[in-house]
DNA sequence: AAAATAGGAATGAACGTTCATTCCCAAATT
DNA sequence: AATTTGGGAATGAACGTTCATTCCTATTTT
């Protein structure tokens, strides 16, 4: 147990990341994958029983990267619903920024027919007081009940919260625009106007 | 020349959306489209020179057929810049409430290296003063002229405005929501909100 | 030495694409 | 008017390739 253990699966999971990040579902075969984390094609299926585990594992995994950074510093103290707002908004969209693989994957990985399998499990679990959408309903309940934010259903809020994010991220990836830092803080507070009462 | 001619190329072009939209690329394999096509598997390469060529061309021929039904109705008179934008946000809110499988086609598209190449193509072609981009551009800059519109660069204004809409239709399309006349008005002005000044 | 783990060649299923053939119909011929 | 002919459109069985998955051997760990 020196250098190797189980960081096989992370190695996996890692490069198939970024495999379909970067080429998509189609351009990912095991035995690629398997070449990239250094690894036999065998022992994948050590792992996951499948492929479909293995891009399903991916995803849980990334879910728990992100809500770390987000909600790590003790980000969840206290400020206005304004301040608490843009810090989520404002990390996730630098949350992407440093990982746009991350972003690739999140992107293609939800807008498939395995995105949709994906939420429907969520809404069938638990009604989620806990982790990032918990966090998250809180904040904009709050800010409902102090008057501060738009009383609209939840996901409009969300909608309008971290669409444009994620749509302008897609434009940076792409390189259709170069996002520094006074333009991403104009973005999350022009999101804010949005939901803003 | 009753019934049929070359509206094969359009049987086609219809089976393989849906099924890429219900299915994923994945769950699209050439038999499966001619099939629901009602079409020999290899008619398919009389009029595309292969699948990848048969996407791409279910992408140009939604793009056509969603800014026809944008600008169709002289949208394009006049009124403040809010209710234009107003028009086409809602409109292409409408747009894809009416045609679902059409959304989660271009979401799907535009979230794979398909959807790569085909934006690194039209940036390498025209500046387009043309068709649904050209308008946009036009409607965004008069806003920006007229202290209307917050002075931001075309993509972020872009993703503040479609951003929402795209995002709150996939939760309505995953039936995470329900989005009736009222809630989709609030959200298209909401997203006015996002942009002005 | 026994057990667990890793490896990658082997396998069969599924896929995109091709092509020899058939079908259809309009123009030419009788 | 009836028949023949020509050629483009349509077809699907057949092909070669690629893929996910299995399985048996080699290696490492206990």
């Amino acid at each position: 147990m020196k250098i190797t253990k189980a960081d096989k699966k992370a190695a996996v999971i890692r490069a198939a990341l970024e495999l379909i990040a970067e080429r998509g579902f189609h351009g990912a075969p095991a035995a690629n994958i398997a070449a990239r984390a250094r690894v036999g094609v065998g022992t994948i299926y050590r792992y996951f029983e499948n492929k479909d585990a293995l891009i399903v594992g991916i995803m849980h995994d990334l879910e728990a990267r992100v809500a770390a950074r987000l909600f790590d510093e003790a980000y969840l103290k206290d400020g206005t619903a304004r301040e608490r707002f843009l810090h989520i908004s404002g990390g996730l969209l630098n949350y992407y920024m440093d990982n746009p693989l991350d972003f690739r994957f999140v992107e293609q990985f939800m807008n498939s027919p395995y995105g949709a399998a994906f939420c429907r499990d969520k809404i069938f679990g638990e009604p989620s007081t806990e982790g990032v959408a918990g966090a998250l309903r809180r904040l904009f309940e709050d800010g409902m009940d102090g008057g501060l934010v738009k009383p609209l259903p939840l996901p409009v809020l969300f909608s309008l919260s971290f669409g444009p994010v994620m749509f302008i991220m897609r434009d940076h990836i792409l390189g259709l625009i170069t996002l520094d830092e006074p333009l991403m803080d104009a973005t999350v507070k022009a999101c804010w106007d949005a939901i803003k009462a």
